[in-house]
DNA sequence: GTCTATACCGGGATAGAC
DNA sequence: GTCTATCCCGGTATAGAC
């Protein structure tokens, strides 16, 4: 196995985690540089500019994660995948102090390109319906507490994941990522 | 009835929309000055630092929405007021391009001292306990759907209202914002 | 209370040597 | 590919006149 990283790859890298834990606007090339162990002009000659280096940072992160869903065992029962996603959603938390890039960036919008809104939109979608998949056959197979229709509700129980990252960092609990999931639950 | 803000004022509520729309790292004592019509300097003589003024910003807005949440009249059935909140809510989004404030600054938390940390848990929490309020009566009314304690339920409810606001910015639509509310309705 | 002037740092970005 | 050097702007903040 090839654990050699590129610089290319180690400020891509760095680059989402900086984004995760402080926002388009809270981390500069300057951040980057002394973490890498690069000059800042290095960096602008892989990525010209911040809004190249966003958008790439976007296109990265969203693959890992898909990636990460497509592993999910398509055979397993809808609630078992909730709780699988439930867990992936808890991981990109970190140490507690990052939130999900896209949730991040949604929030950073307002000072965004179009191409970058349209990659983060691809990401609200890709995940959407995924879980739009796994909340139809929980209600097919009564594992899951569906109410309305499964593309509406997994619009829904997204946003909640996003919301609850985001009070999940504030309070510094994962307790209330776990709340989510419950909700979806058929009670005992 | 007068309408004549003052200077403070207009800074403070200027500075709650600019937060609004592009965060706390997102907007400069510049663009209030602008706004407003006064020289930076004349912002810091009413709020010393950044923070200063993010701090009673929060405060600010945070009245704002619970004198709002203490209009809603009691002895409304708990469905009734749970679409007043979204109603509420979806306003926070004017024209569609900002989120509710503390929403913004919870996903800006990483570059945030604790006394704001403190007000945005505070503002929270104060509208998950009076969410949790709504369901406990729903539930007694049998007029809306909860799964699991009233408490932990509209913890998950709030998170995901905090979650459609970014969604619904994010792909230029309110109806994500309804779709929340849809999910606590008994059906039809 | 508001202004001018300025300090001082940090931001993204580029030119050009090596 | 990485560096040094530099540009130019924008950021928060302060001193002091009015």
């Amino acid at each position: 196995m090839d654990t050699t990283a590129t610089v290319r790859e180690q400020i891509l890298d760095h680059a989402i985690t900086l984004m995760m834990l402080h926002g388009y606007n809270g981390f500069s090339y300057r951040d980057l540089s002394e973490l890498v162990g690069v000059k800042t002009s290095s960096i602008h000659y892989y990525f010209p500019s911040k809004e190249d280096l966003a958008l790439e940072a976007v296109n990265e992160y969203s693959n890992q994660i898909f990636g990460l869903l497509r592993a999910v065992d398509a055979s397993l029962p809808a609630d078992v995948k909730l709780a699988r996603y439930t867990k992936m959603f808890g991981r990109t938390l970190g140490d507690g102090n990052q939130i999900c890039l896209c949730g991040m960036l949604a929030a950073d919008i307002g000072s965004l390109p179009d191409n970058i809104r349209a990659a983060v939109q691809a990401f609200f979608k890709t995940n959407e319906s995924w879980l739009a998949k796994v909340l139809a056959q929980g209600l097919k197979e009564r594992t899951l507490v569906v109410n309305g229709k499964p593309e509406s509700a997994a619009r829904a129980l997204f946003a909640a994941y996003q919301g609850s990252g985001l009070a999940s960092r504030l309070f510094q609990t994962k307790t209330r990522l776990e709340e989510i999931e419950a909700l979806w639950k058929v009670s005992k």
